[in-house]
DNA sequence: GTATAACTGTTAGAAAACTAACTGTCAATA
DNA sequence: TATTGACAGTTAGTTTTCTAACAGTTATAC
């Protein structure tokens, strides 16, 4: 008799990706930004040389066009970025960081470093290592 | 050197949380719920004859009082469930579901099922049972 | 026994995501 | 080269969550 409902693992992706926002949230919530502005202004400062467009940014956080559009215009609201069309392609943009951003940089790396050994703590090197393995492979055939 | 920035289990647990949600609600997005509506739907079904509140709700689904109130007006609105202030006190709500709900409940297990065998479907049977011991202790001190 | 604190749920208003419809630009093709 | 389609981003309006402030009920402490 098989069971009438079981799904353990959306089950526990699901909370455990709650718990995860919530606490990355938390831990800069000081900083006036929340966890993802935090993500995404660490990936624009990594890329900004690359000609970095709304799009990728899309691709990369699996959000909406609608949605980075929002979110990249309160940020240059609040002067922590900026968008250029570049030359060769007016339907673009391009986006950059601005020094009140990369001031916060290293407090968001902390911030979230804290929320990532918080995950790991319990488990083993060994165990580290074959959670990573296994994380990696389901996240591929998603 | 220690790398600068570098939480791949945080990523890789918000991707794949990202990527579930959207999945598990495309699949009962034509039965005109969301995957949390319909999980909460199954989560009040099996717990009803337990004098289940909202109280419980929030904490399950770790989702604020609030939250549960907006959707379970909703939900009653449409017809899905009930809610009957019990005479022992009235400061709670225990919650019930009503026939149109119960005929969908089918439906949405095997939805989630699918997308359970989606997650797993790259594992070995040794890996699963890895992953799911891994998750369960994460979860268990996050 | 009364006052205070804790608990349960609601409301109002904000934030962050979504879809659908749209503008403007660039690329492909016939 | 003119048209058609694809692409990048925006806007408007909706949904789902949140926080903060609140009302009413029950439990605790003095």
């Amino acid at each position: 008799m098989k069971p009438r409902k079981d799904t353990p693992y959306l089950d526990l992706f699901q909370i455990i990706g709650l718990k995860l926002k919530k606490k990355a949230d938390e831990s800069i919530k000081e900083l006036g930004l929340n966890a993802q502005q935090g993500k995404i202004i660490g990936y624009i400062y990594e890329n900004q040389e690359t000609e970095l467009i709304q799009r990728d940014l899309a691709d990369r956080f699996h959000l909406r066009g609608a949605s980075i559009t929002t979110m990249l215009q309160g940020l240059e609201q609040r002067g922590f970025i900026e968008r250029k069309i570049p030359a060769n392609n007016e339907r673009q943009k391009n986006i950059y960081v601005l020094p009140k951003a990369v001031e916060l940089i290293e407090d968001f790396n902390d911030s979230f470093q804290k929320v990532e050994d918080e995950i790991v703590q319990v488990l083993s090197e060994e165990e580290k290592q074959t959670l990573k393995e296994l994380l990696i492979k389901i996240n591929e055939r998603l």
